[in-house]
RNA sequence: GGGGCUGUGGGGUAGCCUGGUUAGCCUUUCAGGUUUGGGACCUGACGACCCCGGUUCAAAUCCGGGCAGCCCCA
């Protein structure tokens, strides 16, 4: 383990992120291939709990898991003339296979998993039909490439789902976003913008996109899940039919919906990350306390004792906990450590607290130390639940200050400038709007990311570049 | 696409301008020992000048080319 952090975070948010990544063991950058990274232990671990809470989630709205294959065939991958046109850029292609085809990594598995839909939907009874995979998905990537924030390789869940009518359809993207307010925001603390995309910025193949927005410390927006209304267009392509209830054959109507865990984790380590290293909400921390022992060689035997106790209880409570009995170690260099990889509770039990039968409990948000009752040991659970809310509530002030109404362009770069977002009056996020946002990205260097897209704001005014009547509000901010 | 900067052990760096000792320092790692209440100490060990070419008695250092990374602008 290395010594702390060099550098502040709001002083340099990029190093600070680097550095983060490396040092609390998260992934090791060295791996010689542009945009590949691999992923340690610790970073594994909490990607695994998260994981698991949004498969939970998606499962509790009626999603089955699958797996599909790494591979397309050139043949399926080309089937929807939109997605192909979107996607190709980006494919990595396998060229030395035996075959009748080539064969793309996937870059995401609509056309391996829809031939597969049209041999299994047949009828009306068969819908809605909801599954998901856990999934490695390839994109090759030209822009810069950046650990977690945006890889060649990264590590997501994609839910496909079929249904009868285009309102069921609409319905599951709304559920997509309460998923993703449900999971990411509720329990790993990361608030974001639901943006109804510009037609321009849409899904290759999709009728719309929606994409979540997230803020990072440095002022720019990272998109996280997006769910997009896919229409027909793939059900068309792949023949994915159902027999309705009068005997008549009708395409599905599809919805997919797409977070990037991986990249949620860079949300969740710049979120809520401070100078002394990782943050991690209590709820996806692999170890949620950590227990030092603090003993000489006299008492060694009786601490090493209680401290097990005290372990096996919190187990017993449902708390996922640690002893960190390394001897080569002294406790001071361990605290450190973990607080760098950023476990919340930490326990520190030595003679003293044997004696007074209160145990020295650490928080890594407040880092404040207080006394816990070894009696009561089991109410870190419930402060769990506090620490968690703690963090959920400063994010949201976080981001409460970021969005600003302008009313010209000044006004725009002056918010980007403070690192915040513009929330502006628009003619039209539809075609006839295109020549205006490209005004906003050549004048200011920032992107139009859309409308809201769970709720419909009415603009009072007129468009802040071309003067005509603003039928939108629109979000503005450079991105990642 | 245009411009700039930088490549030295696993990580961070000094040395480069002005060529010349065994390439220095911090950290990590490994072995052993003494320690253990907020980054311990001692002893020992492993480990580097991005690549190709040129200049020179001599190149980490100067020159040319390549590759890689970072930053800024479009």
């Amino acid at each position: 383990m290395t010594k702390g952090l060099s550098v502040k975070k709001d002083e340099n948010f990029s190093k600070w992120y680097s550095e983060v990544l490396e040092k609390a063991e998260i992934t090791d950058l060295r791996y010689n291939v542009k945009g590949f990274v691999v992923i340690r232990p610790w970073g594994a671990m909490i990607l695994e709990e998260m994981y698991k809470l949004y498969e939970q989630a998606l499962q509790k709205r009626g999603h089955k898991p699958s797996f599909f294959p790494t591979v397309i065939p050139k043949k399926n991958f080309e089937k929807e003339a939109e997605h192909v046109k979107g996607f190709t850029p980006e494919v990595f292609w396998l060229k030395k296979v035996k075959g009748e085809d080539e064969l793309a990594l996937r870059p995401t598995s609509e056309t391996a998993m829809y031939q597969m839909y049209s041999l299994w939907i047949r009828s009306w009874r068969d819908l809605p039909f909801k599954l998901y995979q856990r999934a490695n998905v390839f994109r090759y990537e030209t822009k810069a490439t950046r650990p977690l924030i945006r890889a060649r390789e990264f590590y997501w869940i994609e839910a496909h789902d079929c249904f009868a009518t285009k309102e069921e359809a609409e319905e599951q993207v709304q559920e997509d976003i309460r998923t993703t307010e449900e999971v990411m925001h509720q329990k790993f603390g990361i608030p974001f913008l639901p943006m109804k995309r510009p037609i321009w910025d849409k899904f290759a193949g999709a009728e719309y996109t929606i994409g979540s927005d997230v803020i990072m410390p440095d002022g720019k927006l990272l998109q996280q899940p997006s769910t997009h209304l896919l229409g027909q267009h793939f059900s068309k392509a792949f023949n994915v039919k159902f027999k309705n209830k009068e005997g008549k054959e009708e395409y599905v109507w599809q919805t997919c919906y797409g977070p990037a865990i991986s990249r949620i984790l860079a949300s969740v380590i710049s979120q809520h990350g401070d100078n002394f290293g990782l943050i991690l909400p209590f709820i996806i921390s692999p170890i949620q306390v950590i227990i030092v022992p603090i003993f000489t060689k006299q008492n060694k035997e009786k601490i090493i004792k209680e401290v097990k106790k005290i372990k096996d209880e919190l187990i017993d409570k449902g708390i996922k906990a640690e002893i960190d009995l390394r001897e080569e170690k002294r406790p001071g260099e361990k605290y450190y450590e973990w607080e760098l990889k950023g476990v919340p509770f930490r326990i520190e039990l030595g003679e003293k607290e044997i004696e007074n039968k209160e145990a020295t409990l650490f928080i890594r948000d407040t880092r404040k130390k207080e006394k816990i009752s070894l009696k009561e040991i089991g109410k870190i659970k419930k402060l769990g639940e506090e620490y968690d809310k703690r963090l959920l509530k400063k994010a949201d002030d976080f981001m409460k200050d970021r969005i600003i109404e302008c009313k010209t362009l000044k006004e725009i770069e002056e918010a980007l400038k403070e690192k915040k977002i513009a929330k502006v009056e628009f003619c039209s996020t539809e075609k006839e709007g295109i020549s205006c946002a490209e005004v906003i990205e050549k004048e200011i260097g920032a992107e139009i990311r859309g409308t809201l897209g769970n709720k419909k704001e009415i603009p009072k005014g007129n468009c802040i570049v071309c003067g005509k009547k603003a039928k939108e509000v629109v979000y503005i901010g450079r991105s990642y």
